[in-house]
DNA sequence: AAGACATATTGACAATTGTCAAAATGTCCG
DNA sequence: CGGACATTTTGACAATTGTCAATATGTCTT
């Protein structure tokens, strides 16, 4: 009856990382930088074209996602790439998100 | 393969609206409100009860969860019940808590 | 080593947030 | 109406946030 996610993308978070997680996604460019991220991993300078904000000020967004475990980053090349760290985000946002 | 919402559960927020209902659920008082109101609706002491703050810090803390959408809220005699206004919330809690 | 490129850190500032206490509002009951 | 109870609003204040510009750090290439 209820929807449920698989097990192998359900996570259990205490209520405070929880809550860090949902602090994390409410701010329109950190959203839109998870939503970017839905589509595959993407770095920094491709992120930073998708919004309308200063260099800095997306690397300081995607420092909080990573600080609440929304998004981890990986070193290649020149490049440092982000790629989403919660499997049940897609699930998440399906739900909510046009 | 993907583990959807029903379209009963779904509903379709613009990315502005989802950052704010994310927003409202992104402070563990509100969050610990949230997660009380999916055993049903509680009037406003009763929600007091289980935090540890003020009575008018709850209030206000109801108030942005109304504003976000989260919740909607009734008049029943003396007392004011608050209940949750986003089905896929247990969905979304489930994914993620504990 | 030097230059170019990618990202992070720092500093400054206005704006927003979370909190409590006090006062105000609203609703029922006698 | 007046009093008791439930909730909201207001005011004040410290703390946090979001932003940009400037500077610093790190990595590859030559």
């Amino acid at each position: 009856m209820d929807c449920n996610c698989h097990n192998t993308e359900k996570i259990s978070l205490s209520h405070e990382a929880a809550a860090a997680v949902f602090k994390a996604l409410g701010h329109p460019v950190r959203l839109h930088i998870v939503r970017m991220l839905l589509a595959g991993e993407r770095c920094v300078c491709e992120l930073h074209k998708g919004t309308e904000r200063d260099l800095s000020t997306i690397s300081s967004h995607l420092n909080i996602l990573k600080n609440a475990g929304v998004v981890t980053a990986e070193q290649r090349g020149k490049n440092i790439y982000y790629r989403l760290a919660i499997p049940c985000l897609s699930t998440v946002l399906n739900c909510l998100v046009d």
